[in-house]
DNA sequence: GCCATGGCTAGTA
DNA sequence: GCCATGGCTAGTA
């Protein structure tokens, strides 16, 4: 049986490296379809396994953090960032550095 | 209907 | 700054 399409998601998240980030249109085009970028979005709102999906490394395509995260905020996503490692400029990163692709 | 998006356009200076 | 897109969820009946 096929995946749904929050686990392809989840999948795909789980494989971000450590001190890099990703934007929810690159998962989208992963995914097949850039269109999708706005569920990858809908996808980690709910995600509910922060420990094995580092939904932290995801931002938007400009590198702004996201002001809904879920466990704390973008405070709480800042600073998982860095702790690894990722500078984080107010609340943005820098893609040409940071971007995983 | 809702969105943790992204891409493109209109309108000003 | 507007709106097309599309899978999902909350909330009503």
């Amino acid at each position: 049986m096929m995946k749904n399409f929050y686990e392809k998601v989840y999948d795909i998240v789980a494989q971000i490296p450590k001190g890099t980030v990703t934007t929810y249109g690159c998962i989208a085009m992963r995914l097949g379809n850039i269109r999708l970028s706005r569920l990858v979005g809908n996808a980690l709102h709910a995600n509910i396994d922060p420990v094995n999906i580092p939904c932290h490394r995801v931002v938007n395509r400009e590198g702004k953090l996201a002001p809904m995260y879920v466990f704390g905020g973008i405070d709480a996503q800042k600073e998982r960032l860095e702790n690894e490692g990722v500078v984080v400029d107010g609340d943005k990163v820098d893609l040409k550095k940071y971007l995983w692709r």
